[in-house]
DNA sequence: AAAAAACCGTTGCCGTGGCAACAAAGGATC
DNA sequence: GATCCTTTGTTGCCACGGCAACGGTTTTTT
């Protein structure tokens, strides 16, 4: 377990607590570590789950099953992801499938042991549930986020937006983006050949230059005045 | 206090908790109680907070502001309602402006005491945190489901949708809805114009009934159909 | 190395829905 | 009761973007 240390103390969830507090809470909690291979599910859809996981080596993909079957990514996670969390602990059933996309180490932590101060009364503990509740305002924050793309008016302000936040998140104007032009639209809710045009259309504009998913803003400020509207 | 007993154990804040547990949380959470006349913020957008906010009376709303002044209804809120919540007690600034629709009393509890196990080690207290995940999940979910509506391809997608979510939600075919179009077209991103021609149309086709913000389901069997696509 | 599959750009067609403008019907205020 | 303002329905116009189809390129499989 002490090969976790630094990983952990990384996490949002174990952010701010020191190695001592850290040595008290994981024997406290007891998480137990399971390895998956990659495409096992580690959560199922419609399950309530009562635990959250803590990514610590590998990588994950959370899915939205449509009706029909097709997969809609939610979410990505590498080492030091958190999920689980939003469940909280309630019988609330999961709305996404989480699937290993690589071979993947991940310690699980009971829910109820989370939110009930120990015997011990670890001072780290007290960090541990604002980190909690932290953790899931985060990804309230990231839904949000979502929301107020998916509001704006037209493709080519989503686009900006979404490229300007890219920008911001890596700190530089040139950057590679994790998804394929498919999986972009998607997120853009926007029809593939749709979102090529409007790339295209910009490019030809001299508002970026891009190939493939790979990009270079060269006029944030106009973007900027694109993306709110 | 006392005379809010009733309605605190029946907010989700408050859940599950006895008489007893819940006198001697709120002697020891002490929270402050305060008064807004109609019209009064409660909480501007860019604060931090560092309190949760629980109405015993009257009614708020939050606004988003858009950077062209013009509001964005985000949440209404009557008595039981909790707010502040999602800020998780950190540095975090508010998204939203929280405006007293009418005279309105709050209980405002400081987050940190929420967090902390008190000295005095309230049995109450670890439901109260429970309860705190679950109202922060439970907004996450209501975004959730707002993206949901929001990724839905096109708008008699969406109307059906929101009809089917309201006569869940009120449990009757037949129900008014607190918006106006103009609100509901902000709520489904779509014209208001747009929104009333396609109400026409599907009052004409037989799907439903319609007058001003009053609803009758005629087949919901179809509009479940073409609410998922 | 060949074959298959995935990914991406491009383009013509056309429908949904945004926009603007107007009329009608309450509601509020005086 | 007259006036003003808000809310709603309606309609013509047209642009944005969805859809389908194709070709070229890259990647994966065997």
């Amino acid at each position: 377990m002490q090969e976790y240390h630094a990983l952990l103390k990384r996490t949002t969830l174990f952010a701010g607590i020191d190695d001592a507090g850290l040595d008290r809470l994981l024997s406290c909690l007891a998480p137990s570590c399971r390895n998956f291979s990659k495409g096992e599910a580690l959560l199922h859809a419609g399950q309530s789950a009562g635990q959250v996981g803590v990514v610590v080596a590998g990588a994950i993909e959370a899915y939205r099953i449509a009706p029909d079957g097709t997969r809609i990514l939610v979410s990505r996670m590498g080492p030091g992801g958190v999920f689980g969390d939003v469940l909280g602990g309630s019988s609330l059933t999961s709305p996404v499938t989480v699937v290993a996309t690589e071979p993947v180490s991940v310690l699980f932590f009971a829910y109820h042991q989370l939110l009930v101060q120990c015997r011990n009364n670890c001072p780290a503990h007290t960090q541990l549930l604002q980190n909690l509740v932290r953790t899931i305002s985060d990804k309230y924050f990231v839904l949000s986020r979502r929301v107020d793309l998916l509001l704006l008016k037209n493709l080519r302000a989503k686009v900006s937006s979404f490229l300007l936040s890219e920008a911001k998140r890596t700190g530089t104007a040139t950057f590679t983006v994790p998804f394929t032009r498919a999986q972009l639209a998607e997120y853009l809710n926007c029809d593939r050949s749709a979102l090529s045009r409007e790339l295209s259309r910009m490019q030809a504009e001299g508002l970026i230059e891009t190939y493939k998913s790979s990009f270079k803003l060269l006029d944030s400020t106009t973007l900027a005045h694109l993306s709110s509207q």
